[in-house]
DNA sequence: GTCTATAGCTGGATAGAC
DNA sequence: GTCTATCCAGCTATAGAC
């Protein structure tokens, strides 16, 4: 993971230029979709021209992998790791903030995520088939070892984890129900506070770490 | 909920034409988006001629809405109720059980759903902010009443509802990335017996209402 | 590096024969 | 009710002036 997109100079034109598509194409394609974003739309909610787009991108399959590679990125940055040194209480707990914050912070990255994978994720198949399903079973062992000793109730890990990443990712992607059903506008200040206690709270009785 | 799409008789021409292109409709939506799937795609998966698909739905537009509109009906015929004659234990084993049912069965529509509203519920936010929205409120009352009464613990009950969908929705949107991470080709026969277990299990503890 | 113009193609929708 | 042919809008991508 970690893969750079591209190796310029940061303050370079070229660097601002493609960061701001970047941004641009990631609110399209997600409100429209990879074929119901045009490069023309990119171009306008970047504030170029259409050619400029092309320019730096080539095509428009180019800037869509590019989205997909900041969104990995993204992803692996918040929560690359569990820490197991101080015991599942900390790790479980640990683990949930990071997600929470993730869904909060980047929502967007989330959602192209989600999109990509409800539709069959044929761009990232091989990004699950190796990184992701490693990575579950590191954790997933984490976790029975501490079943193994008794430091928590016997559920199964592997479902726990898709738990937790359910649970969290839900309010990115589905930020706009759960906003309408709570008849509010935008997420405030400490709403990510009281998810992060609520589902703390809740998995880690669920885990039975918690009376 | 629950209107009728449409009110010719079963057996007709045009209502056997209207299922097949519907659900070849769907299909397609889901894998290539609103603008992705072509009327064409559509034609070929149902396996009629583009015009005949045209015939009967008019245009793009109208196909789409009455894909959603199944969908709401399946979501209501699967979940429309919340059993709370029986006090907690049972009204939660029930909900978990017919909406793990749901996405077993019909992960079709619950990608659907979760692509609309990822993509800003255009189509869904009426949906959302009169129907699901007094849903939710009514049955955050029972959990309420429950937990006044000391028969379960102090849980926040719009956000137990959130995580009910969410854990349970997650088998069917991500269905692609949990068989990729598992390495299997398919569900099989007992994974839903297992999931419903695991989660009413861990559900039911995090509540407060299991050793 | 920026932008205009346009070639070339795809797809929604209709007309009209059967 | 079924299907072919076709029109036209809109999109990607490139050529080339500045």
């Amino acid at each position: 993971m970690s893969t750079k997109t591209s190796n310029e100079k940061p303050g370079s034109i070229r660097a601002r230029s493609e960061a701001v598509i970047l941004a641009a194409a990631q609110k399209e394609f997600i409100l429209q979709g990879y074929k119901g974003a045009t490069v023309q739309s990119i171009a306008d909610t970047a504030g170029l021209p259409k050619a400029n787009v092309l320019y730096y991108f080539k095509n428009k399959e180019n800037i869509y992998h590019a989205v997909l590679q900041l969104t990995l990125d993204t992803w692996d940055r918040g929560i690359g790791d569990i820490d197991s040194s101080q015991g599942p209480v900390v790790a479980i707990e640990k683990f949930i903030a990071a997600k929470v914050k993730m869904s909060f912070e980047h929502p967007q990255a989330s959602k192209i995520y989600a999109m990509e994978i409800i539709q069959g994720a044929l761009h990232l198949k091989e990004f699950a088939r190796t990184y992701l399903r490693q990575w579950v079973r590191e954790k997933a062992k984490l976790f029975q070892v501490w079943i193994d000793n008794g430091e928590m109730k016997n559920v199964d890990p592997v479902k726990l984890i898709f738990l937790i990443w359910s649970t969290t990712q839900h309010y990115a992607d589905f930020e706009t129900q759960i906003l309408t059903i709570m008849n509010r506008a935008d997420y405030e200040e400490d709403d990510m506070t009281q998810v992060t206690e609520f589902l703390t709270d809740f998995i880690l009785r669920g885990c039975g770490l918690k009376p």
